[in-house]
DNA sequence: AAGGTAGGTCCAGATTTCGGACCTACCGAA
DNA sequence: TTCGGTAGGTCCGAAATCTGGACCTACCTT
């Protein structure tokens, strides 16, 4: 009969990546979290070839994550910076990071290391926002879909 | 002269998207977080090519974030299951799925809902361990290169 | 014997990425 | 005036990846 469930899911995820999935993409975003919001230091920081990033910056700006500003007429030059949505990415390369701090680090330990406001190394945790408590794979479950009649979709 | 930083940063972010930043990827660790551990499975939930998907699960059991195991003999039959470190992806792929929450569900919403073991529906937070409050772009900063003589990289 | 399930592989074509050369415009120094 | 440097790209051909679909093996059930 027809398929029990949509093949492809219907997720944010999968959406997510289809803005920031692609190849430098959220390198780019970290760079001009790091305050780099050239293009030639994006391209230099980042090592993805000029072609690429260039191509890159515009479906970002398309997708309405960084944002591309005049800063100088003349010698015409332009910025990229983030839009909230872009800042709001935040979380996701910290996550990133610190996994690979965790996993992917030699002995020399991590390459770099950020101080949060209140002085200390900062290292993260994904916490619930109603409770506080840690939200963790073990912890998180999808709710038993409330079935009312012909709902499509499980 | 000698440029002032290493050219390509050297990044936890930019390793950890060498392993998990492959097309299909996080896809696939999201689909055998959420319980599903099949190889056609996989490839019927995320829409990936099943070469492609071939392909990825392979590096991802090299990288050491999946294990493949037999849970079957005779019709041989495996499974994928995440290890620790696949495990910790999942922060990862919260704060992607709540990133595509907010700025990519039209007018219908979230396509999916999680619920928290405390009964709430799950939105989450990025904290710093150290004091518990946010982590955010604005109140995480690179700390000062305790410069002490002649240190290379800044 | 037919049909289904599971877990793949193989292939040819389409799409992306890569690195490097090149281009335009401006500035400052010699 | 010419040279060199900076900034932000574009263009190109070659290489690597991704794509969809066909196909394969082994087993099980009907």
């Amino acid at each position: 009969m027809t398929p029990k469930t949509p093949e492809p899911r219907v997720c944010s995820v999968a959406r997510s990546l289809e803005v920031v999935g692609e190849k430098w993409a959220l390198l780019a975003v970290r760079e001009v979290l790091l305050g780099n919001r050239r293009f030639d230091e994006i391209v230099r920081r980042t090592g993805a070839p000029r072609d690429t990033m260039a191509a890159r910056l515009k479906t970002l700006v398309e997708a309405g994550v960084m944002e591309r500003r005049q800063y100088s007429e003349h010698p015409a030059r332009h910025e990229y910076l983030l839009t909230d949505a872009g800042k709001d990415l935040y979380p996701v390369i910290t996550t990133l990071r610190e996994w690979g701090d965790r996993y992917l680090s030699g002995r020399q330990g991590p390459p770099s290391t950020f101080e949060h406001s209140c002085g200390h190394t900062l290292t993260t945790r994904l916490v619930c926002e109603s409770c506080g408590e840690p939200a963790t794979f073990a912890n998180s479950r999808r709710p038993k879909p409330a079935r009312a009649g012909a709902s499509l979709e499980g």
